[in-house]
RNA sequence: GCCGGUGUGGCGGAAUGGUAGACGCGGCGGACUCAAAAUCCGCUGGCAGCGAUGUCGUGUAGGUUCGAGUCCUAUCACCGGUACCA
């Protein structure tokens, strides 16, 4: 907790971080500001006891407190059980239940009188104080005010256990309507105090009929419906009446600093790490306990701590379900490294998120005898982390924590362990299962199931391969061993090669999102390769091909045979270099989709992540090269700019068949990773025409061929010139015409 | 409960306020083949229509805008986290 704000203010230096992970982190840190204000307390017989404590971000609704509720372990509830069993009895049924946060929130709200009274602070009240179930000891002071008419949870409290509910805030309306009340008082009983109350203004808006209808529709909402958690105006406050939010805090902590009653505070949701497990995997906790020394630190030459082996052993004998190593009466037993008496070593182990919150640190100094070297701050922080969103809050907070023990430690220089965070999704896939006679099931592998389909393509039903005989067809869940729905990536290795798992992994999804594994999505990867290869080695086979250089130059290149032919029949010539002069518009369409492909596929890996539709872009190029026949010298020429392109392109989701075909293309003597990524060219991506679309009232009815010059006004003339508008726009009279250039024309029309 | 996210054809998904469904899978039809596989070509959101085309359509209900899958409000469902699963 003394890193709270540190962690809170580093998410401000992370640009390179996902925006959810951020506000996950920001909400748990919890930062709040409020007061902390101290309630005396007196026990039944009107004996003054310890005081107690509550922090509140609501100062303002003070007024409305009408009782206090405190934690179960907190000090004046176990006070009070001391002298009332049935406390104490409902204080050990609360222990007894569930710890998380979830458990605790959703429990219905429920609560024992401990016959303590607090004093109010302002007014001198005395107020019930109660154990509450959802109240937590751990955050802020394990106690709280309690104002039912302004927040939903004491409400609900409030409501079950029929304790008073306070109206104390309320917005515009009905303070206005309370001024008008008492402006009509004031003029009835001649005060001018109350005229003063209006701040010199007149209001009349309201009679004092309605404006009682109001403050008690106001009133009845509260009472009925649940509290008004708004922030507003201060009513029923005395002397803090009118007041709002702001001017109601600044007043009340001055008033409670003067009376040393309460101060200003910030308080954070985020709790200190307990690091302390109560089981056998883990690290054992390095320290032993002697009676006479104390806890003792194992000495470093004593370390590490080795777990005991035949604990399946022991288990066998302890039974039950306590830690291995708690239950084992030998391991534990050692020698102060102290004073050498008898001594026991700690039996609880590492929270496994110790390991996790520093590894990477350690990675940049293999071998290093300190926890790490001077290496570390060459490479860290981590140019690119990458983990699952599950990972948002717990290990990747231990994470940015424990990169600021280290800098504190002057172990690394940096502030935070990683500029980049991509959070990548879960690999699911279909399950499929057949039902037992005793109501268990017995889970399919999808690999030996076969789909039934309708006329429509509609998945109607599932059966088995080996017998016909039909399964039932399950969620699509993350791959697990208890749903036998997982793929082993070696047998599709095997089965399609590297490169094609890998690009269908890229290509399923985006790499956020959870990736559907379905193997006719992998053949379908395995196509496009086979397709982009026959592209090239077609290419290369042509006796014009510049690789036929490669061969003449004395490269023993594994070229594909059609070209290795070409090759020695020694018909190779240079490369022709392009001309965009002179080149025909379906070369020229060529050559620009190629450029802006090479854009797409840059801004797509770099700073989209969105490695899916870049792949996407390059299997539309081959489409476009497939049907692009020309065996004119440019025509070849435009072709093996863009195979060239495209290898590269393609060269860090594919890398093998790339580096490949990279020889293929006549670069014998290169290797493709030496190769610059490629540059689109701005002038081969100029187009001399652009298509709009032309709406009318919102609606898509054509589309315009138009001069990438052209005017807003030659678009518009354009577009309403087209039958189909024409047709639409009968009866109406045009109102107003769009032009967006590049893109639309929507012409309004009523 | 609270915090974060997601919801689009038969399926995975695309669309960075401007032509919804790119690309891939599946399906249908055709070519090649003795045949099959592989490969190639064409079609493929629903409804109406021979067709041109029209119309509806991005979980649901509203709203902002000339224009909304995209922004806003409400709501439903699902997924992740909720501090001892890691």
């Amino acid at each position: 907790t003394d890193y709270a704000q540190e962690l809170l203010d580093g998410l401000d230096t992370l640009p390179g971080w996902p925006d959810a992970v951020k506000t996950m982190q920001r909400n748990w840190i919890g930062r709040s500001e409020g007061l902390e204000i101290r309630f005396d307390v007196n026990d039944a017989d009107g004996n003054a006891v310890e005081p107690v404590s509550v922090f509140t971000t609501r100062p303002d609704t003070l007024m409305g407190v009408t009782f206090l509720s405190v934690a179960a372990e907190h000090p004046l509830a176990l006070l009070a059980a001391q002298s009332k069993p049935v406390l104490a009895d409902f204080i050990a049924e609360l222990r007894q239940g569930g710890v998380s946060e979830a458990e605790l929130e959703t429990q219905e709200k429920r609560g024992m009188d401990t016959g303590l009274r607090a004093l109010h602070p302002v007014s001198g009240e005395e107020l019930p104080v109660y154990v509450a179930n959802f109240v937590l000891m751990n955050y802020g002071t394990g106690a709280v005010m309690a104002v039912p008419a302004h927040d939903q949870r004491d409400w609900e409290f409030a409501k079950r256990y029929s304790l008073p509910i306070r109206m104390v805030i309320v917005d515009r309306g009905v303070l206005d309507a309370l001024r008008e009340i008492q402006h009509d008082l004031a003029l009835g009983a001649g005060a001018d105090a109350m005229r003063a109350a209006l701040d010199g203004r007149t209001v009349d808006t309201f009679s004092t009929a309605s404006a009682v209808q109001i403050i008690e529709g106001f009133e009845q909402r509260i009472q009925e419906q649940g509290a008004y958690t708004e922030r507003g105006l201060l009513v029923n406050s005395g002397e803090y009446d009118g007041f709002d939010f702001q001017q109601a805090l600044d007043a009340l902590a001055e008033r409670f600093k003067a009376h040393g009653r309460g101060q200003r505070r910030v308080n954070f949701r985020l709790r200190d790490w307990g690091v302390s497990r109560q089981r056998y995997w883990g690290c054992p906790i390095p320290v032993i306990r002697c009676e006479k020394c104390g806890d003792v630190p194992v000495p470093e030459e004593q370390l590490p701590v080795i777990l005991p082996e035949d604990v399946a052993e022991q288990y066998s004998k302890i039974g039950g379900v306590q830690s291995p190593i708690k239950a084992d009466p030998v391991w534990r037993q050692t020698t102060c490294p102290t004073c050498g008496g008898a001594a026991e070593r700690e039996t609880d182990t590492f929270d496994t998120f110790m390991e996790s919150s520093w590894y990477y640190a350690r990675y940049t100094s293999p071998g290093a005898t300190t926890q790490v070297d001077e290496r570390a701050n060459y490479w860290l922080p981590v140019d690119q982390y990458i983990g699952g969103i599950e990972h948002a809050i717990l290990h990747l907070l231990y994470f940015r924590f424990y990169h600021k023990l280290l800098r504190d430690e002057g172990l690394v220089n940096s502030d935070e362990p990683a500029t980049n965070l991509l959070c990548q999704g879960m690999v699911i896939a279909e399950t499929f299962y057949r039902d037992n006679a005793d109501g268990s099931k017995d889970w399919i592998n999808p690999a030996d199931v076969e789909l039934e389909r309708d006329a429509r393509a509609r998945v109607i039903g599932a059966k088995l391969k080996s017998d016909g005989q039909p399964v039932q067809i399950g969620p699509t869940e993350k791959m697990s061993k208890s749903k036998n729905n997982g793929i082993d990536p070696q047998t599709m290795i095997g089965k399609y090669g590297a490169d094609t798992v890998r690009l269908f992994s890229m290509f399923a999804a985006p790499p956020e999102q959870s990736l559907e594994w379905n193997e006719a999505g992998v053949e379908g990867m395995s196509r496009f390769l086979k397709r982009f290869w026959r592209e090239v080695t077609a290419h290369a086979a042509n006796p014009d091909h510049p690789s036929i250089q490669a061969v003449a130059e004395g490269h023993a290149v594994s070229l594909p045979l059609q070209a290795r032919e070409a090759a020695e029949d020694g018909r190779g010539r240079a490369a022709e270099t392009i001309d965009p002069a002179s080149l025909d518009p379906d070369q020229k369409d060529l050559r620009r989709h190629l450029h802006e492909t090479i854009q797409k596929v840059g801004d797509d890996f770099g700073r989209r992540h969105a490695f899916n539709t870049a792949i996407a872009a390059l299997m539309e190029l081959l489409n476009a090269l497939n049907k692009f026949n020309d065996q004119s010298d440019q025509g070849r020429a435009v072709r093996h700019e863009a195979l060239e392109a495209m290898v590269l392109l393609l060269n860090p989701v594919v890398p093998h068949i790339s580096h490949a075909l990279w020889q293929v293309l006549g670069h014998a003597a290169t290797v493709l990773e030496d190769q610059p990524w490629p540059q689109a060219d701005a002038s081969a991506m100029v187009r001399d025409t652009l298509t709009l679309a032309v709406q009318v009232n919102g609606k898509l009815r054509a589309t315009i061929e138009v001069a990438a010059n052209a005017s807003k006004e030659e678009a518009e003339a354009l577009a309403l010139a087209q039958p189909q508008v024409a047709h639409f726009l009968e009866g109406l009279r045009v109102r107003k015409v769009i032009v967006v250039p590049g893109k639309i024309v929507n012409i309004v029309a009523g």
